[in-house]
DNA sequence: TAGATTGTTAATCGATTAACAATC
DNA sequence: TAGATTGTTAATCGATTAACAATC
């Protein structure tokens, strides 16, 4: 577990991790490389290649026990644990997140949601209760934050950011259409929801463009 | 343009076209490919030859003109056409997705909204009428649909993917947390949200790991 | 012209895939 | 044991980076 894992490895566990949950709810007990291989569209050398950067979870002549690879995956991922998380911003998308239930949100309990808006404040979002901005600093003394979500506009997401990072919040998912930088401890995933829109319109554009060929 | 663009620098447009749209709304009139990697964090000869792969749109000793630059990507990504769109699911994310104002979504107009929820059925949002899931097929008889956004249950995914496709569709942006398959002239964007934030949860833990060391 | 910066080729690096010995 | 499949090394492939001639 010495070595660097690159990204594009870790960036497939969620994937990994997506299909072992399918095939457990489906009563699979155990799969092989190759199997996996044909149900996700990887290679199987990649597959036990990427498993093998963490530990040797499978059995020579059995392949990987569905049950056991989707746990030692979620250890690796840390999707194991319990996160307390604030959202900033009770908009479209802090109400969206608020309000999303899927298995794979499990033990991210979301604390409370931030806002400036005094319509919004004070109301209650999926049992949580919308807190005024002002509170945000007091509120992550008393409570033991370690994910904030962001989803405020962009002019304010940094100064958001860093009010979380001040507060002892490890960890950013950034809605703001404006990347955020972290700190040493820290991790900031940016997301930009339009790039995958976007890039929807250049293969549309590119499939078009070669049946007129 | 005739050879093959690898998916990482198809990818790499969004992120060249938000990087222009901010430099052009600080004023800024041109801009050379290491002004870009400084402010980017990719390497010069990347971005040089990312940009090479579509055409010469720089010129030797100036760089780059941001206006021009900006307006060539659009072009390329397909963004600067107009698009009807229709969202199936009027929960959460469908819910965002209509109400969503970003400069990025500008061109996608959202035609009409679908679900099977009788209670949801004829509301409006943002302006657009939530129709019931049964007249789908004719309004795509009807309308000219481009893009449909999927914002279903996972178990009607594939299915209602199918119907868009049958309709005329040549884009699907997929949240439905399962994996939709499109057609030879279409093309299908899964998004998996939870994928990034169990990717952040993996660095939050790999950071602590190494403090701990 | 001299300086700057592109476009593009060549070199490097890393990720993917193939192959196979180890072993259940 | 024989068959299957892993873990891992070696080969390949593609993407990134460096270098530089072309040229504005």
């Amino acid at each position: 577990m010495n070595e660097k894992i690159s990204e594009a490895v870790v960036r497939r566990l969620p994937k990994y991790y997506r299909y072992l949950s399918d095939l457990e709810t489906l009563g699979v007990e155990r799969i092989s490389s190759s199997a996996m291989s044909k149900g996700m569209s990887l290679n199987a050398s990649q597959i036990r290649r990427d498993l093998n950067c963490f530990g040797g979870f499978g059995q020579q002549g059995y392949g990987y026990s569905v049950k056991n690879l989707k746990l030692e995956i979620m250890n690796i991922l840390g999707i194991n644990q319990c996160y307390n998380v604030v959202i900033i911003g009770s908009g479209n998308i802090g109400q969206a997140l608020a309000n999303y239930k899927d298995f794979s949100f499990e033990g991210y309990n979301i604390r409370a949601i931030f806002d400036i808006d005094s319509n919004r404040i004070g109301k209650n979002m999926n049992g949580i209760k919308v807190r005024n901005m002002s509170e945000l600093e007091e509120f992550l003394k008393e409570e033991h934050i370690s994910i904030g979500i962001l989803a405020t506009p962009k002019e304010v997401a940094q100064e958001v950011a860093d009010i979380l990072l001040n507060g002892g919040v490890r960890g950013i998912w950034n809605f703001a259409p404006q990347d955020v930088k972290g700190s040493k401890n820290s991790y900031v995933e940016n997301v930009h929801l339009s790039d995958g829109l976007h890039v929807l319109s250049y293969y549309m554009k590119a499939k078009n463009d070669h049946v007129e060929e």
